[in-house]
DNA sequence: CGACGGGACGC
DNA sequence: CGACGGGACGC
């Protein structure tokens, strides 16, 4: 994923300079290189949004994956960090750039996007981003996305992390996940910015704040992550998978017709238990199995146009 | 005709 | 249980 070590930073009220922004980084242990607040181009107005470059994409997906849902140092009320990939190059490359990414579920409070984004990195280099739903409090809801590069890591990783206990307090619930279309509907309600931009001319700047803290250094202590989560991803669960070989071929019409329908179901996961009473066979995995036989549980059939 | 792949500044 | 608030490229 190239995405020319920059971020894309929304959420940002009008008086957040880009000094500020710097420094907010700078407060969390990142480095970012330089910040450009982008603004309305006829009115002037900052527009809610920055672009923040980093030295490398390492830099920025590590700030990224470690800050995002953070309070943004220096607010009050607490803003959040609001991070994500961003270059011209990757909305470019979006559509042809194929998305592989799994909805985990059954996360505990603790889980953030760093430490998700640690254990399946562990496993699977081809790991791009991970990422932790939160509401408008920035409690957790519970479940996130994993994307990865390729869709053998994807595959693999539906049944290898289904189960798996290390991240969190709960065993993770892995699912397919269908990728969010990147040009939702335009969304009709959209109030005038000027008005809600105007509520916050407070006269309070966020540009005089600079602490450098070890905020980050600390993150081992509070987030209980370093040691416990690198441990238990080195030990693999051997979850008894179902052996899928006698399918026939009108399971692989079903595939084939649901293409064609694109239908799109997420909500529902793949039940190994379930699947398991059903084909009493340890060891072998279930994909490979169900690959070999060309069948796949209408559920978790999905298309990618 | 027919929907790829080239191209990439630096603040 | 659950499915990504929305906002995305200036000069």
């Amino acid at each position: 994923m190239s995405m020319q070590c920059q971020l894309w930073m929304g959420s940002l009220e009008p008086n957040m300079t880009e000094s500020f922004i710097v420094a907010a980084f700078h407060r969390m242990g990142q480095r970012p290189l330089t910040v450009k607040v982008m603004r309305n181009k006829f009115t002037g107005e900052p527009a809610g949004y920055a672009f923040v470059h980093f030295q490398t994409d390492e830099e920025a997906i590590d700030a990224m994956h470690k800050l995002n849902g953070k309070p943004i140092p220096g607010t009050f009320p607490v803003v959040r960090f609001r991070l994500n990939t961003a270059s011209r190059e990757a909305r470019a490359n979006m559509q042809s750039e194929r998305e592989f990414s799994v909805w985990v579920g059954d996360l505990s409070s603790d889980v953030d996007d760093y430490s998700l984004y640690r254990i399946f990195a562990t496993k699977y280099n081809s790991i791009k981003t991970a990422k932790v739903i939160l509401d408008s409090s920035g409690y957790t809801k519970g479940y996130g996305f994993v994307r990865f590069g390729n869709e053998e890591e994807q595959r693999n990783a539906l049944y290898a992390m289904n189960g798996y206990t290390g991240l969190g307090t709960k065993p993770l619930k892995i699912c397919t996940a269908v990728p969010k279309p990147k040009s939702a509907i335009p969304t009709q309600n959209q109030s005038a910015p000027n008005s809600s931009a105007a509520a916050y001319n407070s006269g309070t700047e966020y540009n005089q704040y600079y602490d450098p803290s070890a905020y980050w250094q600390n993150y081992s202590a509070w987030s209980g992550y370093y040691g416990q989560g690198e441990q238990a991803a080195a030990v693999v669960p051997t979850t008894p998978v179902a052996e899928v070989a006698a399918q026939t071929a009108a399971a692989a019409a079903a595939k084939t017709q649901s293409d064609e329908l694109a239908l799109v179901e997420h909500k529902k996961c793949i039940d190994i238990d379930e699947m398991n009473q059903e084909f009493l066979q340890p060891e072998l995995s279930l994909w490979d199995g169900l690959e070999s036989s060309q069948w796949f549980p209408n559920e978790i059939v999905e298309i990618h146009c």
